[in-house]
DNA sequence: TCCATATACTTTAGTAGTGAAGTATATTCC
DNA sequence: GGAATATACTTCACTACTAAAGTATATGGA
């Protein structure tokens, strides 16, 4: 039996990822009544849209995210549909949509950023200041390990 | 701006957690038919059922998954309508049920023990043997601190 | 003893994901 | 230029969660 069984490494990894999105999304549902799904979206669009002039495809969002491209395209739904998102086809690829945000969803933005904080400093006192680099730095490495896991 | 924040912890804890699921989930499906949550629930009644002659209840796996009642209620249908789980009413307290694996249920658990043990051989390789205690102390300490987290 | 409250579970409507199969547009290669 | 293939997205059926409101049974005072 390896180490990380004997510490129920995925069980714990699992239950923590829930509990701490179960509180984050109370809490931006509460203050800002986005969740933490559309607001992952949304950083995503913003983030995209300050580099390219574009706006990224809902395949760009989708890799981002880890997502398949069918939940890309429901969340797109819904965000297009609560006023956060707007999309246009790309003039150069047919096929594509071009994602921006509307003047609603820069406000989302907004309101999520302190809500969103608190998150973020209540994890950081949890797992304490000193630790929080090597933490990091461990989920990362767990998201490009399992990230494309094919075959 | 907190040193979470600039590591983006919440995104990385979501996307790496949602990432060793997925890859989880394929894995478990294909060699014993049974989802990572299924295996959960099981392993839950497994465990509680070693301890005590009565088998959990779903207040007591729900609590210890840190899911909501009604998400054990509809899991409960599934595993029985699968056949690994079978429940009884509590003769002490009518409202309960007391919950236990059928014969296929510790079938299933027995299953899942390889794959499921290659997955955490794989988050063990991804996050190096000597990171793993620590690891998993963080993950610890997040999932008491979220835990119960109400108003 | 009986009423109020607490508890164990269920139901409902909604969000968010998966994988597989389908549509429409691009691209590649003879 | 046209056929085969690849790509961007959609649709479908399904799992799995949430919160809120409802049902039935327990339980702790007055």
């Amino acid at each position: 039996m390896t180490t990380a069984a004997r510490l129920r490494l995925y069980a714990r990894l699992q239950s923590a990822a829930h509990l701490v999105k179960k509180a984050a999304d109370r809490a931006l549902l509460d203050a800002a009544g986005v969740t933490t799904a559309q607001a992952a979206v949304l950083a995503v669009v913003a983030g995209e849209r300050a580099e390219g002039a574009q706006g990224p495809t809902q395949k760009t969002v989708a890799a981002a995210l880890g997502l398949n491209e069918s939940a890309v395209t429901a969340m797109t739904n819904r965000l297009i549909a609560l006023g956060y998102l707007a999309r246009e086809k790309d003039p150069q690829d047919r096929r594509a949509w071009r994602l921006a945000l509307t003047a609603d969803g820069e406000a989302a933005i907004e309101r999520i950023r302190e809500p969103f904080g608190a998150i973020n400093a209540e994890m950081e006192s949890a797992l304490g200041a000193e630790h929080l680099e090597e933490f990091a730095g461990g989920l990362t490495s767990l998201g490009k390990t399992f990230a494309n896991i094919k075959e």
